[in-house]
DNA sequence: ACGTGCGGGACCCCCCGTTTGT
DNA sequence: ACAAACGGGGGGTCCCGCACGT
């Protein structure tokens, strides 16, 4: 890897973890130059703007949350257990690794109707994570754990927009009982979907 | 009313929307200037400080958007009724008369760590949600219609959190799908805490 | 005296030593709303600008701290021990019921070059001063206690001078000892004045 | 020199007599950027806040004013005459090439209380010039111009006072007189000092 | 006559993201 | 990759007038 390759790898790794915290518009280059070491002319040598960088934060922010969540999973051939497994990676460790919660759940609310640079990003990270559901649920049906008639899509979103808001709830109460009520609860919603559940 | 009071609530109005679509950060003076009208004077004589004024208006704007999804409720003796008319209320028009979605989750995603006012703010609006659901759950449980052994806290967490999390979504797709899925999942859900269901 | 002379005094009374403290650019209108429990509008109507009022609240200052210096002074018909008695009083409490110090010393340093009203009204104070130990000095030389040669207005300049710049010595330095040092050098310088001395 | 230094020199030399002239307060950040012709950005980037650049200021305007009065002057081995150089430089030029007059004494009557960091420098130089004074009174001891009782830093505080008082009044009244006055009566106290005077 | 409440708009200092020399 | 400068806001405060009560 090249000197410059190195350099906008280490902005990327400091800069994904303050932006998810404090926001695109709440943080300031001069957090990005503290946290780097850089000067601004430096980090601007390889991003051509905040809201690119801001852009490319966010791949980096999900690609270390998102790797733990479906890491080991889609080699399992158990759809049904898949599903489970991503159900407690996400509710025990939301935030592995990214101080901030959830990159998606940040950048969405934050990006809604402008920057169309980071909502362009998030929406692909969610239909990323649609799709590892999706094939799940796909896996499951077709090993007749799952009833045939089950809507794989629906299933995604009842799953990820469940765990999304619990993890709201969760930060704004300062504790974790609201991920663990929506894993147990959606522990039960899958096994509702069991065939002949 | 006095004069300086049709004032504030003036301002109030106009501001709610603009940090709810903007964000906190987001929202620049002159944006509140444009919308009201008035001179930044004008303005700092009701606020002492932006902070204040995002507090104030994310009190308006949430009970702008709580109202109608609350009103009329909690008169009726019917818990299970309650709980799904609040959920189709939410779904259907979740942003009613709010422009940038629900305060709750855009304030709560990011008063995160920093600006404890805001953040204060939405723990209460959440309190007050889940008072609601969770006296609807126990009106069901008193009725007879929901199982005895229902856990109302857990119940308004899920419900919450899918809505919230739906909602996200929706927003991120552009598309209703997701809220109506969430919709008829909790329906089901609800259905499925029914005493003998 | 009428309601409105009244508040006018006590505007007066509050602002004076708060511009003589904080200087002219350095006071606002809402510390002396704060002293005078005012609202702006009930401070302009006795006095059309800020400039206004400071020069008047000049007056005051200089009223104030002048009249302990120099009264119960002419009647005496003793010159010398009336020099004498201005400067232990001055450097004995240079800022008697006045927060700020000298309001000649500092309004003359502040007002140097613009806000003539302000200027006017320090000239006019050591004007005054000046007369005041011109008189004196005439008084010794009649009395044949001071040499028939003395310039009654450079003793007046040596005097003023002297007492000033002490005590702009010992505010700097939080130490009466200047002052002191003034005094006796100023003793002195008037005992060699004497006829023969 | 590099260009950043040359550029903050730049800054301080042309913000100095500004805020010698208009006070700390009654300077604003665009009267500078006026005088200098940068931007506040580009101020900015050599000092980090308005007190920075006035105390910075006020350590070049002192420089400014004191090095011809000093300039010369302990190389002689003649206390009286060293002593009786300094009063006719202040007397006939007290503001050589700095508008608004002595920074000493502009800088010890704004700063009074607050502004720890003016009051601090202004302080400073006052401590200074008292040595100048002091080592001069010394040498004219030991050489034996001088009365060994001599309190050589009571002459100093003589000195400085009669000279800043004077010149206060001459500002004030537009008029060298008084500075002339200060000084005839200084070259009498000086000799008055004499071994044998 | 007197005082309050309200609003204006210019200005405050400071910081922003960006571009340019080097 | 840095150092230097740029402009244009950032939020907040200033002094002041006007409309309103009493």
């Amino acid at each position: 890897m090249r000197k410059g390759e190195r350099t906008r790898h280490m902005i990327l790794e400091k800069a994904a973890p303050i932006f998810n915290s404090k926001g695109y518009s709440g943080t300031a280059l001069v957090d990005l130059m503290q946290a780097t070491g850089l000067e601004k002319g430096g980090i601007y040598r390889h991003f051509s703007s905040k809201e690119e960088l801001a852009a490319a934060a966010f791949d980096h922010a999900w690609s270390v949350v998102s790797a733990p969540r479906f890491a080991a999973l889609d080699a399992s051939s158990n759809g049904v257990q898949r599903l489970k497994t991503m159900i407690s990676n996400f509710a025990e460790r939301p935030a592995k690794n990214m101080p901030g919660g959830c990159p998606l759940l940040n950048t969405a609310i934050e990006a809604d109707d402008n920057n169309t640079a980071l909502r362009t990003r998030a929406k692909r990270a969610l239909e990323e994570w649609k799709l590892h559901v999706i094939n799940a649920v796909e896996q499951g049906i077709r090993a007749k754990q799952l009833r045939r008639n089950t809507d794989p899509e629906a299933v995604a979103v009842i799953l990820i927009a469940t765990l999304e808001g619990a993890l709201m709830i969760s930060r704004l109460e300062r504790d974790r009982r609201a991920l663990q009520q929506a894993k147990d609860h959606l522990f039960a919603f899958i096994d509702s979907l069991a065939e002949g559940g």
